[in-house]
RNA sequence: GGAGGAUUAGCGAAGCGGUCAUAACGCGGCGGUCUUGAAAACCGUUUGCCUUCACGGGCACGGGGGUUCGAAUCCCUCAUCCUCCGCCA
């Protein structure tokens, strides 16, 4: 969400960045939201007018009633209840303006950075950097559910009978393998200054609203029945809500964070659950990372924050690639988003395994996340990056470190997680 | 899950229908006097949001709703905390 002071005084520069995005349906909001602020504002005015006078005058009754004026008080109640239907009227204008500027609010998308290339959708992503060979073997690399179920590592028949399509049972290595990898990423990150945070897995609807627009909610969340709660999706859902309507002194800034938890996604509109993999689901772990930061230090964290993911993947031996999305695949809160993607040497492409975003003051607006500096109280950046997330982060792991003999070599780094095995075999 | 009590500024706490909410009082913070410097003492200052060029005005006493001319105060509801009971890793 942006300032609706800077929608007010530079309405073309929102106009164009709606058109950068390729939202040209958005543009009459604009000056539709820009009405109605007008409106609005003149409307509080007239009602904070009358509930001046009103104010007045209930203080002149309470004199009068203290020296026992009875009758003049009664004349002043007239007077009051006079304009109380019409103040009524103002407040039920005042309320419904104020509902419809927010919904506009909410779509009209975030400024992005003057560095985001532009382009219509996710064929026009731009590739900034690739880590690592991407080798293709000599050998066929099998599909990863073949990979894993050659292990004994992965059952998926069972999984459908007892929760459907879209959910897994690892075992043994495999689910070794996964744990491992979750710890080993949160402690690369626990290196890296971060302070790690295991959050709630489930969160209110007041801070889903915060932190997504309703069409995603929709595809994404699973609510509890009965409850005012939503499984998360991310953890980044309850990390960044955790700072929701706080004042932070700007001297315990950054805050730097890596959490674990599982994810839970709906994935409805997906084009479709693959069916013998553990690609698209809708349950997964992963270790992530937020930052709430200074406005101007937020750059320099989005830089920081992606390149945690590239070290990580390639102490890992996993070639990788940076892809940076173009203006119109950039979802409407971000100003600047990358994602991290892993090789995979079966299908001889780069597919995403993470993604890093910089959504400036957009959730801290939406959320009430404020900075309390020298010069005054400020919103802050907040930005959010995927460290690991497995299973399908094993995909990389797997398809990349198979050997021609089917074994799987366990990169040194991982060693002492997977109990000093150097292979799976 | 059941019973009772509570939620007021950075913290503690008074107020329990109307010149005590522009929130007493205390602590802390900031500025000053005094001092070679510090402490103590004394004086002053110290919530946020919206609106306005400005003066000013409005809103907020855990959140939401209601009663009333007027609500921190009365009613409903939700949340959180404390005490006791029950249950459970």
């Amino acid at each position: 969400m942006i300032d609706i002071r800077m929608l007010r005084e530079q309405p073309e520069v929102v106009k164009d960045n709606i058109r950068k995005k390729f939202q040209d349906h958005k543009l009459p909001l604009v000056d539709e939201v820009i009405q109605l602020d007008l409106t609005s504002r003149s409307i509080k005015q007239e009602a904070d007018d009358l509930r001046a006078n009103r104010n007045r005058i209930s203080k002149e009754i309470g004199a009068l009633m203290a020296q026992n004026k009875k009758e003049e008080a009664e004349n002043k109640k007239a007077e009051v209840a006079n304009k109380a239907t019409l103040l009524l009227e103002l407040e039920e204008k005042e309320r419904e303006l104020e509902e419809k500027i927010t919904k506009i609010m909410m779509v009209i998308p975030n400024i992005i950075d003057s560095s985001v290339p532009i382009g219509k959708d996710d064929t026009e992503n731009v590739e900034i950097t690739k880590y690592g060979e991407p080798v293709v073997p000599d050998f066929e690399v099998p599909y990863h559910a073949e990979i894993m179920e050659d292990f004994n590592g992965l059952d998926l028949d069972s999984a459908r009978k007892v929760a459907g399509n879209g959910f897994y049972y690892l075992m043994g290595d495999i689910a070794r393998l996964h744990s491992a990898v979750i710890s080993y990423a949160r402690d690369f990150m626990i290196e890296r200054g971060f302070t790690y945070c295991v959050p709630p897995f489930m969160i209110r609807s007041n801070v889903v609203a915060g932190v997504m627009s309703f069409a995603e909610m929709d595809a994404m969340m699973y609510k509890i029945e009965g409850e005012d709660l939503y499984l998360i999706g991310t953890s980044e859902h309850s990390m960044i809500g955790k700072y929701i309507d706080t004042i932070i002194p700007e001297s315990e800034l950054p805050q730097t964070l890596t959490s674990y938890s599982p994810c839970f996604r709906k994935e409805k509109g997906a084009h479709g659950l693959e069916e013998r993999g553990v690609y698209r689901i809708h349950q997964f772990e992963k270790q992530e990372m937020i930052v709430v930061c200074k406005p101007e230090e937020s750059h320099l964290w989005f830089d920081k924050l992606w390149k945690n993911t590239v070290e990580l993947f390639r102490s890992l031996d996993i070639p990788v690639r940076t892809l940076e999305c173009c203006s119109g695949d950039l979802a409407d809160l971000k100003v600047k988003s990358f994602d991290v993607e892993a090789w995979s040497p079966r299908q001889k492409k780069y597919f995403e395994v993470g993604s890093c975003s910089n959504l400036g003051d957009a959730q801290a607006r939406r959320l009430k996340i404020r900075i309390n500096g020298e010069s005054g109280k400020y919103f802050a950046h907040t930005l959010n990056n995927t460290v690991a997330a497995p299973p399908r982060m094993l995909i990389a792991f797997l398809e990349n470190n198979r050997q021609a003999d089917g074994t799987v070599r366990i990169p040194t780094a991982l060693q002492p997680y997977m109990g000093g095995k150097t292979a799976l075999s």
